[in-house]
DNA sequence: CGATAATAGTTGAAAATGTAACTATCAAGG
DNA sequence: CCTTGATAGTTACATTTTCAACTATTATCG
């Protein structure tokens, strides 16, 4: 019917795999937390990077803020974290994560690391830095 | 904070990589033809396979039956495709492109083909070969 | 044949997302 | 200071997606 591969097409074959990747990982924190893939997100930056107000996740993350602002009211109504108002900017807040969300995160790091490493087993050293290589080129393409 | 790296986590990678190049092609379809993504892969599966059931698009293209549905509804509605009832099997539907549905599918392959030329541009033939692979290898893996 | 189960596809309600408009605060220039 | 414009974050509304229940038809097996 058409020469055109559909099974070659990047943005096809990177939507099917970011879909099965996320699918595997969310069924850890949506089965666990009942948590979305935002509130994941957010999580682990305030986890891995200590706290910040939700302008620098949206920036650090891409995400839209209102995204982030959804995801921050979930994470608070869970008591994962906490908001504390700028003294110098009182439009700003400073996110942290609660001691049950640092927890939370450190259980869902390990489930992360454990889950990379199944997907590591595929390839081999070399392809695996390549791949990632080239997800970086692709995100970072401007 | 934690030595975990996101920006090496293969689902975290994986999905900001196809979200970005999701945006950038739904530009072209959405604009256009005010489609959205399931009906873009939906005419090209018709498109580029001939005609088929929707439960055959669905296995292909691992799509859940309702948004096959509906995109079907949809692409019916803008003219693309016409359903015809199987003589055999009642409950079947056989989908096929109207020749105005197929005109749509040979501009927009021809923008996928466009848009796929630009991105391989940031890689050697066979980085981009390789890459291809691995996202393969993800979306294999069951 | 007739009951039960399976399959193709649709629909409605709930959840999630995107867009734009909104509040509140800060910045800069006159 | 005071007006205008920018920024942090929230909210409302429309659009999409998901999940479960539904209709209609075919398959299986006593």
């Amino acid at each position: 019917m058409s020469d055109f591969d559909l099974t070659d097409f990047l943005p096809y074959l990177l939507n099917r795999a970011a879909e099965k990747a996320s699918r595997d990982f969310q069924a850890v924190y949506k089965r666990d937390y009942g948590m979305l893939r935002t509130e994941w997100r957010v999580l682990f930056h305030l986890g891995i990077y200590g706290a910040m107000t939700a302008r620098k996740i949206c920036q650090r993350g891409e995400l839209h803020k209102t995204k982030v602002s959804r995801a921050v009211a979930a994470l608070q109504s869970k008591r994962f974290l906490k908001r504390q108002r700028s003294q110098i900017d009182g439009r700003e807040e400073l996110l942290r994560l609660t001691n049950s969300g640092y927890l939370v995160f450190r259980h869902l790091r390990d489930q992360a690391a454990d889950y990379h490493l199944a997907l590591a087993q595929h390839f081999s050293e070399d392809e695996f830095q390549q791949f990632k290589a080239s997800l970086k080129k692709i995100i970072a393409d401007r």
